[in-house]
DNA sequence: AACGAAACCTGCGCGC
DNA sequence: TGCGCGCAGGTTTCGT
């Protein structure tokens, strides 16, 4: 379920039920999600307290007293607080006993990962190391996209690369893309000023109100937390293929950029 | 060095 | 009904 919008609700919605509380005990059902040393990990991370949730792109930042654990829910992570008796379902893979409650880490396809940081290396230490900017962060301006974007690689592509903004997946990258009427396979580097000042307004504006409306929930993924957003309501081309265009009636395409389906009006998007 | 492809996993919907 | 394929809100690793 994630991209910055999602991740941004699930932030919110878990910061209200485990704020000031100590994790007694940690289960690890499938190694594969900790990317750091297992059995530090383990060791490391009991008796821990979490203070703060805070979010950078699409991380989640899990701050303890001694550590930050960083956790990407990459496609299809979900976290849920149970009770701690409640049985183990299918797919919960970490599973941290709290004093009255269970936070529990569910993953279909065992993408997600999580990492335990110590606190002064957050930027130095995988895997925030090369981690873009925000996209509300003022030093993302023209300039910067300038010299990011100086490449031969589609506009779509480069929007996708978490280096250099961090946040925007594929749903968001497209509708971006569809309000700034730039065409997904333009190349970086023909991009002008005009293109450049559209990407970064319409992004904060389009991320900004999926938040508003707890971001987007398609497909038959059940969500996090119980929470269901509501921004699918409200998007432009993507999972649109062959409906009309909201903008001019044309009939929306659907290619392949990158190997991602990638969702354009080829009318209001011109190459 | 830089690019696309494959890998990591599971489940669903489709056509035959 | 069953099988195989393609597809999925992402990122890292592997090959050419």
């Amino acid at each position: 379920m994630p991209e910055l919008p999602e991740v941004e609700t699930v932030r919110k919605t878990l910061k209200k039920q485990i704020i000031g509380k100590k994790i007694l005990k940690v289960d690890i059902l499938y190694n594969g999600i900790i990317a750091s040393n297992l059995n530090d990990f383990k060791k490391k991370i009991i008796n821990q307290e979490f203070i703060d949730i805070k979010r950078i792109g699409k991380y989640l930042i899990f701050e303890l007293n001694n550590y930050y654990l960083v956790s990407h829910l990459r496609m299809e992570g979900k976290f849920f607080i149970k009770n701690i008796d409640d049985d183990v379902v299918k797919h919960e893979h970490v599973i941290f006993t709290l004093s009255d409650v269970s936070l529990r880490y569910h993953d279909t396809r065992k993408f997600g990962k999580m990492y335990l940081v110590d606190k002064d290396k957050l930027f130095i230490d995988t895997p925030l190391i090369n981690i873009g900017k925000d996209p509300w962060d003022k030093s993302l301006n023209i300039d910067y996209l300038k010299e990011k974007f100086n490449s031969s690689k589609h506009i779509k592509t480069l929007l996708l690369d978490q280096s250099i903004i961090s946040g925007i997946g594929n749903i968001y990258a497209d509708e971006i893309l569809f309000k700034s009427k730039i065409n997904p396979l333009r190349l970086g580097k023909d991009l002008n000023d005009i293109d450049l000042l559209n990407i970064i307004s319409n992004t904060k504006d389009i991320l900004e109100r999926s938040i508003e409306h707890g971001g987007t929930t398609i497909r038959s993924y059940t969500s996090s937390l119980g929470v269901i957003g509501h921004f699918q309501d409200y998007l432009m081309v993507h999972q649109r293929e062959g409906m009309e265009c909201m903008m001019c009636h044309n009939i929306i395409k659907k290619i392949k950029v990158n190997g991602r389906g990638t969702y354009y009006c080829p009318n209001c998007q011109v190459k």
